[in-house]
RNA sequence: GGUCCCAUCGUCUAGUGGUUAGGACGCUGGCCUCUCACGCCGGAAACCGGGGUUCAACUCCCCGUGGGACUACCA
């Protein structure tokens, strides 16, 4: 690499991030850093209808919560500002003007009721589906006509007939014919640029070194290449990765499930583990390593390790890497991430004992999978109301039960010891005095100090809970 | 239909002409253990098919087949 690479991450606001393109901005930023280069980012909303700030707010929150930290772009001026397409209309016009004089545009007056008739007769006659240039011979007479009838023209390009190649550095060599490629519109008919025209501009404009994108615009990447040509730009190298699929194999859509940064968001994924799971999907990294920062991951990351055919959406992978993040995550910090998901299970943190509250939080990281899962693991020790399991009464049933229960509650109301020595020399005293031992001692204390039959080492349990809260919880079955 | 891309366990991948085809998720057997989880040790599980090239193909080439993307006045 000559000189410092520049790459950009494009989205349109138009609605929430796409976790593919999550990746994407994943994949530039890794590039950028890893390379020491500028991460830059753009807003492409040109679509005026489809566009709103609302999403554009959303798209910043979320880069950020990933911890994509861009270089340029909005809220962080550069030196090739501004950052939003709707902001640079008048480059745009310029550059329109610029092909309009050297003769490699025209207006078209088709509305798009005759573009769409054009459309299926073409279809139906089985021929491929594209503008075949209608309005490229109109004379000025023609134009003047159109024009005074009100018609307001949208501009196309003149597609040559040429062969276009490119090397892709994840791909290789790709070559498409422009005889397959009809006329295509580059400024539309309300006077906003079309995406191809924009992103060549800008990219051009903004001294973008690499493209790297997914694989759905590889053949946009003809159209784009013809522009250069056209401008008399040297085209950015180009780098298409493959494309995040669902369980179908199609393109990775919300009727798959989730699919949006904030969805995951919601459900307790940790940034650090959807940013470890991008990175894995469609790449790998030496020595097979699986669980990366997301340092580690840019330190080491290449271009050359990006494969090239889809890849599927691994939900059960997503987790398994979160319970790690989650389990890894010091408890303090854990604790305060954990805030907006206790409210959400009903707990106002407020009222909440700081201290109990780490103690069981520190005390069932090993077990949480999401953050919103929080709920099901705490409620017993919080709740007066705990739920009793179907399986927790049966273990309470037993006869060896109760005499287990009643002596461990005898025991406590009698101790003096302090509250770390209690519970030891209460099992000490139970075997001794019930001679009940291993499950039939254990699953009884469980079973009616927590209401269920799986859960934490018992000793930790009863550590938190106290002696107070355990003779209550016994009472019921003494 | 046209153009283009892709093809190793169910899934994500390693592999760059000679390997017992490796790892991870998931599944599963065992150990640990009061239970679950964690952890540790094992197991089942893959080179889409056919032709070449070569002493030798998962690996290179071609043809099939299959999947995907694009084919908008969306990006």
């Amino acid at each position: 690499m000559a000189d410092k690479p520049r790459v950009r991450f494009a989205p349109s606001p138009t609605g929430e991030l796409h976790v593919g393109n999550a990746r994407t901005a994943l994949f530039n930023w890794m590039f950028a850093r890893h390379h020491g280069g500028d991460f830059i980012l753009r807003i492409e909303d040109t679509d005026e209808t489809r566009s709103a700030l609302s999403y554009q707010v959303n798209l910043l929150n979320d880069l950020t919560w990933l911890g994509l930290d861009w270089d340029e772009g909005p809220q962080k001026e550069g030196a090739y500002g501004p950052y939003k397409q709707s902001e640079r209309l008048d480059i745009y016009a310029r550059h329109l003007q610029q092909l309009e004089s050297a003769d490699l545009v025209y207006p078209c007056y088709c509305t798009e009721e005759e573009l769409e008739e054009e459309r299926q007769a073409l279809i139906l006659s089985k021929r491929m589906p594209r503008y075949m240039g209608k309005c490229r011979q109109l004379t000025r007479d023609e134009r003047k006509q159109k024009e005074d009838a009100g018609r307001k023209p949208s501009f196309r390009f003149k597609v040559p007939d040429e062969t276009f190649q490119f090397a892709d550095l994840i791909r290789g060599a790709m070559k498409f014919e422009g005889t397959a490629i009809g006329d295509f519109i580059i400024v539309r008919s309300n006077g906003m640029p079309a995406y191809n025209f924009a992103v060549v501009i800008d990219d051009h404009l903004m001294g973008i070194t690499h493209v790297i994108r997914g694989e759905d615009h590889l053949s946009n990447t003809a159209l784009q290449i013809m522009l250069y040509k056209a401008f008399g730009f040297v085209p950015p190298t180009f780098a298409h990765h493959c494309l995040i699929l669902g369980k179908d194999r199609a393109k990775l859509s919300k009727r798959h499930g989730s699919v949006s940064v904030g969805e995951f968001r919601k459900q307790g994924i940790l940034p650090e583990a959807l940013m470890n799971y991008l990175g894995l999907l469609g790449s790998s990294f030496t020595e097979g390593r699986e669980v990366l920062s997301r340092e580690e991951m840019m330190a080491a990351f290449s271009l050359d390790r990006a494969s090239k055919s889809g890849a599927i959406f691994d939900e059960e992978k997503l987790h398994w890497l979160n319970a790690i993040y989650i389990r890894n995550c010091p408890t303090e910090n854990l604790v305060s991430r954990l805030q907006p998901f206790l409210e959400q299970a009903g707990y106002s943190t407020d009222a909440l004992d700081p201290v109990l509250l780490y103690g069981v939080v520190d005390l069932i990281k090993n077990d949480l999978t999401t953050l919103s899962a929080i709920g099901n693991h705490i409620s017993f020790f919080f709740d007066d109301e705990y739920e009793i399991t179907a399986e927790a009464r049966q273990i309470l049933e037993k006869e060896s039960a109760l005499r287990v229960l009643k002596t461990f509650a005898e025991y406590l109301k009698n101790s003096a010891e302090a509250v770390q020595e209690i519970y030891p020399a209460a099992i000490k005293h139970l075997k001794e005095k019930t001679g009940v031992k291993g499950k039939d001692l254990f699953m009884p204390i469980r079973a009616a100090l927590t209401g269920r039959n799986h859960g934490p080492e018992l000793d930790r349990v009863f550590a938190i809970l106290g002696k107070n809260a355990a003779l209550k919880r016994l009472n019921p079955f003494v």
